[in-house]
RNA sequence: CGCGGAGUAGAGCAGUCCGGUAGCUCGUCGGGCUCAUAACCCGAAGGUCACAGGUUCAAAUCCUGUCUCCGCAACCA
């Protein structure tokens, strides 16, 4: 039986369509999971959406829609949007599916019962024409800078989770497992944090659209309730023990920085209070700015993954944001950096490699793949080894960035390799053996190099596959077939041209503007 | 003294935890090859590793201080 792997992402607010940022994460988990299939591992991904909350239900009645309808038409984006983008998730989470409401509100209600939630009074500046509280950093002198007025102070009762309960308990948790929060620079900032980390109010009485609080209807569940327990709901607390008890405790959680208190706080803190085991990890990655700005909707600059996806295809966002941001910290995107690094790394690098391969072995040996020749590709086969596991080791460290420089090594020494045993010399001189020889090294590495990139650039590797010529599914392929010799002479090749034709457009443009 | 991140070749970045020839991609210059998607291979030029001190035989890396830029800052997925 293989190890369980169960990954997140934090699930998308639908008050927007989906943006670059939101894909990064995603796709950043999508890798992770594909990673740990070919592992080996029993991989269980949930990605998601949260649809409550008072911004939803204020953008349905500008528009004059239901809460309902206006979630109806920004999800099918989310979910049309990662199919586009290769994301294959096990299942895709709505905080409006029954199955969670309700697993959600028994949560709470158990909450309530041990005392770990309570009822406490709320008071705060409310802002009539936001129809919300107003912390006094949003005040301009005072008066809320939307409307121009003077909030008036409010009180409400809440229902508030003692996290005090829980502080040391988590902090003694943090401190013995270095693993817990990743990057470890987000470690101390935790840390810091829940010192002072103050118990949360948990339900809300201005908002209706939400989870109501059991026994409660004038209150709905507030977000950190309701949103983050989506992680157990999601693989069946309250509804499959089977499902339950096979992944849960998870993996990772995949969040945005941002989101990294509320996760290593309030989510171990509820856990705790339902005696439930930890995640393993909670892993915080950067942002992605656009050019030197931070992509937001108030900026204008949010770049729609969609339209790079129908343009230059989906692995190539995949791998650009990949290969270009190191995980956990900040990245840029640019429309000239992403043409550029795509171009030399999948058209000249990868695709070229194979098509280069295919040319030659369709010309000396009608595209059946030769004998080989150990003498020879030793070194190749070496090579293939060494990758694999340093490749494996990256990947375990969230790594991602590293890991496909070591495997882009191997497509390098690929090229290297055909350019030092030149086999249109040995045709030349009518080497046949030899020939074979070098051109079967170079196949075998590639099908290797074919696995290894597959959960990055799952599209570009199934063309290439297919290519191969190879009758079983990539899909089913594991680390543990790269060994060497996987590939059996006689195979029949099928060459279909370039698996990742260059971007030619305006690139003369683009290197004139550099200077 | 709120918390945190960043400052390394023309550009974008890695390396900093665990001190010891400063590396990658793109660009530039020169050479090779011609199987291939004007792709591939080899070589070269180019860096006071923000600044100032300190520790050390040795510091981009550890310590102290300073400057600049950027996020976050109690409910904003």
């Amino acid at each position: 039986m293989s190890a369980s792997y169960y990954i997140t992402t934090a699930i998308d607010y639908t008050n927007a369509p989906p943006h670059l940022g939101h894909a990064y994460e995603k796709i950043a988990a999508d890798v992770l999971a594909r990673w740990n299939r070919l592992d080996g591992a029993d991989v269980f991904f949930l990605t998601g959406v949260d649809e409550h909350g008072i911004k939803i239900e204020k953008a349905a009645a500008l528009q004059g829609v239901t809460p309902e309808e206006f979630v109806g038409g920004i999800t099918p984006q989310f979910v049309s949007t990662w199919s586009t983008l290769g994301v294959q998730y096990d299942r895709f989470i709505r905080t409006t599916d029954a199955y969670h409401e309700e697993s959600v509100q028994r949560a709470f209600a158990l909450l309530v019962e041990q005392g770990d939630i309570e009822k406490a009074r709320y008071e705060g500046l409310y802002c009539a024409g936001c129809e919300e509280f107003k912390n006094e950093r949003e005040l301009v002198d005072g008066r809320c800078p939307q409307h121009d007025a003077v909030p008036q102070n409010f009180a409400e009762d809440n229902y508030v989770l003692r996290i005090g309960k829980y502080r040391e308990r988590i902090r003694e948790h943090i401190l013995s497992h270095p693993e817990f929060i990743q990057p470890e620079s987000r470690r101390n900032e935790v840390l810091n944090l829940l010192d002072t980390f103050p118990d949360v109010s948990v339900s809300r009485q201005k908002v209706r659209w939400g989870i109501s609080v059991p026994g409660d209807d004038s209150q709905v569940i507030y977000v950190w309730v309701d949103a983050l327990l989506n992680y157990i709901t999601g693989v069946g607390w309250g509804w499959d023990d089977a499902l339950f008890s096979r992944y849960w405790p998870a993996s990772v959680h995949v969040v945005g920085k941002d989101i990294m208190k509320f996760h290593c706080i309030i989510w171990p803190a509820i856990l705790m209070a339902l005696e439930l085991p930890l995640p393993r990890t909670i892993h915080g990655h950067g942002w992605v700015h656009v050019g030197d700005q931070k992509m937001s909707k108030s900026l204008g600059n949010a770049v729609e993954p969609n339209a790079l996806a129908a343009r230059y295809g989906a692995d190539a966002l995949r791998y650009y944001l990949m290969r270009e941001i190191t995980y956990g910290k900040d990245g840029t995107y640019t429309l000239e950096a992403f043409k550029l690094r795509v171009n030399a790394d999948l058209a000249n690098n990868l695709g070229n490699a194979l098509n280069r391969t295919l040319g030659m072995l369709e010309k000396q040996f009608a595209g059946v793949v030769p004998s080989d020749l150990p003498a020879i590709t030793k070194e190749l086969a070496d090579r293939v080894t060494m990758v694999q596991e340093q490749a494996a080791r990256h990947m375990r460290q969230f790594e991602i960035q590293e890991a496909l420089e070591v495997i882009w090594g191997l497509i390098d020494a690929v090229n290297k390799f055909i350019d030092t045993q030149a086999p249109w010399a040995l045709a030349k001189a009518g080497d046949m053996e030899k020939l074979g020889g070098v051109l079967y090294g170079v196949l075998e590495s590639l099908r290797a190099v074919t696995i290894l990139v597959s959960p990055f650039v799952p599209q570009l590797a199934e063309k290439m596959w297919l290519q191969l010529g190879i009758s079983s599914d990539l899909q089913s392929q594991r680390l543990k077939d790269l060994a060497w010799g996987g590939l059996q002479s006689g195979t029949q090749t099928r060459k279909l041209g370039p698996v990742y034709p260059r971007i030619e457009d305006e690139l003369a443009e683009a290197g004139v503007k550099k200077k």
